[in-house]
DNA sequence: GGGATGGGTTGAGCCAGCGCAAACTTCCGC
DNA sequence: GCGGAAGTTTGCGCTGGCTCAACCCATCCC
């Protein structure tokens, strides 16, 4: 269980208001764990025995449907917390927690949470906080799956992956983990072969150039207008 | 401003843990406000001046896109809070609220929030926790929209809202509120003609019984069956 | 009681995107 | 360097559900 330097974490929104000291103390109670690229940190119906924070890489959360489908439900950032059932009092968690790229987490055990936040209020509001941002999202994601074709769903898509992950690249903004076509699929609710063929047109279109599990943004801009315009501007 | 008895909200999750000292100290700051149906309790961009708490009646949250589509997303039945932009720390509500029906809602000024939590820890946790419900049924929607039929999208919907909402009468389960097919068809992603065709069939097979803006699910479980089942075997 | 308004029903045609199928390419382990 | 697995591309046919359109019915307001 190695140390955490509070340094690497102390700008984070989830510990916000809190001095270094406190910090120090929330930090003794986690430890720091590698995930391998595509290996589980938790599983969909597990108790849910951590909470975490990931330190680096990427994290891709995902549900299964009774029938076995798969939905991407998000994909966590560095900086951001997930697993975070125990504080919302779930005993199981809801989704898979799957690295999508060699990644490091914080993890806290779930009975640290109550603990903590009846010490450090702070931690209940930036965690509200935090949640109030993912149900916003999830809402989006909800009006943009009843009000927009395929297509924009998936340049949608492209430009919250890059806002959130984008690294900037000279020919445009890569995402910055690997991500296939399925991934996509199912993070806009459609089939691999769907978002295959509009991938090649904007490839074609020079809109964007990609690969195996690899996307680069060539004219970002031009994504976001198709986005962003009606159906039939187009 | 009248004052609001606390027996009446006590036993609400909202307000578990707290004493009715305590309680009665929190509902000093809300006022209690009558809302005629089909008229606004907030509107979707509007500063976030207060969050509320139902207490009879019903409300519909439905967000607004910029092409002027509406998508409901959720009706509030009572003793649940809504229009929580402020533990958020949204400056704006992100969704409009209406009365479904003739509602009483307790309205607490967003200014009180901070105050509150701070004096009433088990407020911001109690809140987490039906935050994180509202995360978690998104998510669903999210799921549903993503891997079902429209069909039964709104056998899940209509299964839901009996749930929630639903009155026993002698011919079967009511939904205890006007909604129209309008209104359910903003629910699952369609329009109102597929949700028209898809109710005049059930209530051709006498699952339902349905008129103007009313609902009676007849065989309750038959209509879980077609939420539930893959759509091969229907 | 007549007109208007809001909700509901039903028909006909069309097309976006799915399902199925086959082939190609890149990567990785041995 | 070979074989297999995983990811991707592309063609073709079909269909669920949307669009457009017309009409009906209940309720409410003069």
């Amino acid at each position: 269980m190695a140390t955490v330097d509070t340094s690497l974490v102390a700008d984070l929104p989830m510990f916000a208001g809190l001095s270094s000291e406190e910090l120090a103390e929330i930090l003794r109670e986690a430890r720091s764990v590698r995930y391998p690229r595509n290996s589980e940190v938790f599983s969909q119906g597990e108790d849910a025995h951590s909470f975490f924070l990931l330190l680096s890489g990427h994290v891709r959360a995902s549900k299964t449907t009774l029938t076995g489908e798969q939905v991407v439900m998000r994909y966590v950032a560095p900086g951001e917390i997930f697993g975070v059932a125990p504080a919302m009092r779930l005993p199981q968690y809801p989704a898979t927690a799957t690295a999508a790229d060699d990644s490091v987490v914080l993890a806290w055990p779930s009975a640290a949470w109550p603990r903590l936040v009846a010490k450090f209020p702070a931690l209940a509001t930036n965690t509200l906080q935090a949640i109030g941002t993912r149900l916003q999202e999830s809402f989006t994601r909800v009006v943009e799956m009843s009000t927009e074709q395929v297509e924009q769903r998936v340049a949608h898509t492209l430009v919250r992956l890059a806002r959130q992950s984008g690294r900037k690249v000279e020919r445009g903004i890569e995402i910055d983990f690997p991500i296939s076509r399925q991934d996509i699929a199912q993070m806009t609710g459609t089939t691999l072969h769907t978002v295959s063929r509009i991938l090649s047109g904007w490839e074609q279109a020079g809109l964007i150039e990609s690969g195996r599990q690899r996307i680069v943004l060539r004219e970002p801009e031009r994504i976001f207008e198709l986005a962003e315009q009606a159906p039939d501007e187009a």
